[in-house]
RNA sequence: GGGCAAGUGGCCGAGCGGUCAAUGGCAGCAGACUGUAAAUCUGCCGGGUUAUCCCUACGGAGGUUCGAAUCCUUCCUUGCCCA
């Protein structure tokens, strides 16, 4: 059947459907694969009432989810919300190739420990973007885990080293003699198979996954299945602006982070990045965000809105307001902050009340070593009670409730414990 | 299996017998300026309780030497070429 037949054949109220679905799916999207194949996909299943199968993958690399998880993660809300099957793929046994997708290098293998420990976290987090009760959870394990070697030997087949080669990154560290493992090769196969396996209508990722995600569709063509559309939608970069988000860089915020880490990280975020940020993680209207990004706007109060909307989406609003009045009180009005987490100093440290600040420092981990600390005291970036320590050699008297800044925004309220 | 080249601090990358805890760049941290933005300037950036002192470190293990990141042997790893 081709779209021309359908458009033919559609008749008015379900050609709208469509079209309102169609426009719901392709906002914030980056690419399509192909539009025609999913009217069409759409269509039937708006006669037939049976929801498309929409296949999103993640691996547990690690315990947290951040912002760059949402992106995808809400694009397969906005498909259940549309009353498809949303099939979320636990990459049990990727994870232990690793993507690499993107990379200059090969990732580390996880071991099965790590990932299971990894997993129960991410599930429970999951549930905060999508709707559980009517999610279909797959580990990849489940099918993996049972192939043969004869089964892995076919399936390595379907694809040549030409095509794998044809991939940017991996042309990139070959022509640069960087080393590209064997088993880097499988991850594209892998999540391909997944494909097949749950028979994928729609896969979503981002534009980093565009070869793995085709990977899909060939190989569901190649076993006689229709093949499965590819919605790619934008990667966010991080806190330094330039590299997409990624726990391993560094640069991550995390979604189950603490209102206030959370807005203080949006707060730093480079203004050329708060756009994107509008766009992809608040619901603000394309109006809106010109105004706010706008020539004539104020980019600090734009800021500000922005970690409001983002903290309440996580938080509620009740803790962005919260945050928002705590940010303006400690860093434009430069008064101590409230509610700083405590942090535990056992009093056997102590000698006659006081404490050697290098040592207060490594103690509440504010410091890695001695000579870090050392650094950060003769910098003059530690504050205790308000009162700048510039002498490391000093000690200081401790009691319980003493407020430690180190640097412009790290706070902890000392709790003398007995131990 | 054979030949060649290479392995340096989080990353890139100098050094090629002493003056090397190791030039430089990036990242990071801190200070100034600000809006916890950008840009810029300054300082720090292996570890050690107080140190022109010690320890650890230039893929691993041995060796030569008064002295090695620098030379030799061997092993490991990576890339390239040949088979």
């Amino acid at each position: 059947m081709t779209s021309s037949t359908l458009d033919r054949t559609a008749d008015p109220s379900e050609s709208a459907e469509v079209e309102r679905q169609l426009a719901i799916i392709r906002r914030r999207a980056v690419e399509v694969w192909t539009e025609d194949d999913l009217r069409r996909k759409l269509l039937r299943s708006i006669r037939t009432g049976n929801p498309l199968r929409v296949k999103l993958g993640m691996d547990p690399t690690s315990p947290d989810l951040h912002l760059g998880h949402y992106v995808p993660l809400r694009k397969l809300r906005e498909f259940q919300d549309l009353g498809h099957q949303a099939v979320l793929i636990i990459g049990t046994y990727t994870a232990m190739v690793g993507d690499p997708s993107g990379r200059n290098k090969t990732r580390p293998q996880l071991d099965e420990t790590e990932i299971e420990r990894n997993l129960a976290t991410y599930l429970e987090q999951v549930s905060a973007i999508v709707d559980a009760s009517r999610l279909e959870i797959r580990r990849n394990g489940e099918w993996f885990s049972k192939m043969s070697f004869a089964e892995v030997i076919r399936l390595t087949a379907m694809m040549t080293v030409g095509q794998m080669l044809a991939r940017n990154d991996f042309a990139k560290r070959h022509a640069e003699q960087a080393p590209i493992s064997i088993h880097e090769f499988l991850y594209p196969l892998m999540q391909g198979w997944d494909s097949v396996v749950v028979k994928a209508d729609v896969e979503l990722g981002g534009t980093d996954q565009t070869f793995n995600l085709h990977v899909g569709r060939e190989f569901q063509t190649q076993k006689g299945d229709e093949p499965q559309v590819c919605l790619t939608g934008p990667l966010i970069e991080g806190l330094d602006g330039s590299q997409k988000m990624s726990k391993s860089y560094g640069n991550a915020i995390g979604i189950r982070e603490p209102s206030r880490d959370m807005f203080g990280k949006v707060m730093s975020i480079p203004d050329a990045l708060m756009r994107r940020y509008f766009e992809l993680l608040t619901d603000r209207s394309a109006e809106e965000i010109s105004r706010f990004v706008g020539a004539d706007s104020n980019p600090r109060e734009s800021k500000e809105l922005l970690a409001r909307d983002v903290v309440a989406r996580f938080h509620g609003t009740e803790a962005a307001t919260r945050e928002a009045e705590e940010f303006r009180r400690v860093f434009t009005e430069r008064q101590s902050p409230t509610n700083v987490p405590a942090v535990d100093l056992s009093r056997s440290e102590l000698r006659e009340g006081a404490i050697w600040v290098v040592r207060l420092l490594v103690a509440i981990e504010f410091a890695t070593s001695n000579s870090e600390a050392r650094t950060l005291v003769r910098q003059k970036a530690v504050e205790i009670d308000g009162t700048r320590v510039s002498d490391e050699k000093a000690n200081v008297p401790v009691r319980d409730g003493v407020l430690v800044r180190v640097g412009r925004h790290r706070f902890a309220r000392l709790r003398v414990v007995e131990r």
